[in-house]
DNA sequence: CGGGGCGTTGAATTAATTCAAGGCTCGTGG
DNA sequence: CCACGAGCCTTGAATTAATTCAACGCCCCG
């Protein structure tokens, strides 16, 4: 195992509350084997079966989501390098995971994690960690899902595009879901998704020369679109 | 500490993924001492503030939420017996902690729950499963937020109310929570709220003898206004 | 007796959805 | 090589679910 002291960069939906956290990886670890690759649309696991293990998001993009029994979906969140899915100690998956571009995973079997989890002290901080970072995550969802308009929405999942995907040289984000998917996480239409991003463009906050390409123009007035929370306010105190 | 195999009634919104958890309590242990007590409105903690320890709820019922710059508020969830707070290695509370009834509360500060994590593994076990239950419970409110209907999002928390406040004896549970504390929590304005509730009451669903006093009378019924998901029709075969 | 807090209900308004049409891109096959 | 269709995105217009605004009732407590 390996502890690293990477501290990524801050979004306001992908937060870090704990800092400088220990990373936990299984990457360049003594397992090598049970790396795996998904195509783009194929499933790691669906709602309803049984969990064999832990993946660690190598590389791609992975969308996890819950279907309702109408069927209507509803995406959790999107998951990429350094991401950790099915880390539970349920009986069954909650939800289903499926490639959104190629996909490289580190698979750890259930009985080499729990093992782990025993032996490794710093291992086991470093899981606490992670899932205590996933559970502030998914209230930070909640927050939004809950309290805030279209525009404060979109907003805020454009700052974690621009954290996630941004390439520094460019400035530019490609977008790697598609309208549909970030509706589903958005609790919104596609319609909707898409007139809110036009919206940003026109009010000159991103330029969005393709449907799936951005770069942020002016952050700050971003930043306040997004509605953020009186935490981070608190934070420059 | 304490192990039970205490498996408690199975709500859809506070769910039991992991089958008979073992029952994490600091209750009857050897520190009896660090029994706080809150008045209703006091708050036990506030957003911003440094966690000094872990909190497990004896008695009561405690309102968690945030607040947005504007003065919005979500309300995260409503933690009664059995359920923990401030369970969390981040640096600061990322939500605030208010006592909605009297409330009665074991206080666990962060040494003592370090060196148990250490230690005694299936104390370790027992709190990762709790931050997992947290978890699912977090993603399920999300869903709900992302994708029901009013009617649906007032079934789910009636559902709920009623697995946590029910008397067994009288069949009726009390509602500790005002009209607005609803809405914060399930996205939508108290007038809503109220309406959904005499809406249900109306079509026969629930008894509401008094706003703050319900039972249910066609369960069948207000499961499926609630709209549950795929996996608990695959739970039944 | 009076007033504040909470809950209910109705009417008007609005944010977001639904419905509908059209455009663009890309891959495939004639 | 170009035509065609599928899939995705965009935009406008009509609709609707939920909100906002407003009034009123109830209950409890001073």
């Amino acid at each position: 195992m390996v502890l690293q002291s990477v501290t990524p960069m801050v979004s306001r939906l992908r937060s870090a509350p704990s800092e400088s956290r220990p990373t936990l990886s299984f990457e360049d670890g003594a397992s090598r084997h049970n790396r795996l690759r998904f195509a783009p649309h194929t499933h790691l696991f669906i709602q309803g079966d049984a969990p064999k293990g832990v993946y660690e998001v190598l590389s791609g993009t992975v969308i996890q989501y819950k279907i309702l029994a109408d069927g209507r979906r509803h995406v959790q969140n999107f998951a990429s390098k350094g991401d950790f899915l099915a880390l539970t100690f349920a009986d069954t998956h909650d939800l289903s995971a499926e490639a959104l571009t190629a996909v490289e995973v580190q698979f750890v079997p259930r009985s080499v994690f729990d093992s782990r989890l025993q032996e490794q002290p710093a291992f086991r901080r470093a899981v606490f960690t992670l899932v205590s970072d996933m559970l502030h995550d998914s209230r930070e969802q909640a927050l939004l899902l809950g309290r805030k308009c279209a525009k404060e929405r979109t907003a805020t999942f454009v700052l974690f595009l621009n954290e996630t995907y941004r390439d520094l040289q460019t400035g530019y984000a490609s977008i790697p879901m598609s309208r549909c998917d970030m509706a589903d996480y958005l609790g919104l239409t596609l319609e909707t998704v898409s007139r809110m991003m036009n919206s940003l463009k026109k009010a000159g906050v991103i330029d969005l020369p393709q449907p799936n390409l951005f770069k942020v123009l002016n952050m700050s007035k971003l930043v306040s679109l997004a509605g953020e929370i009186y935490e981070d306010e608190s934070m420059v105190a």
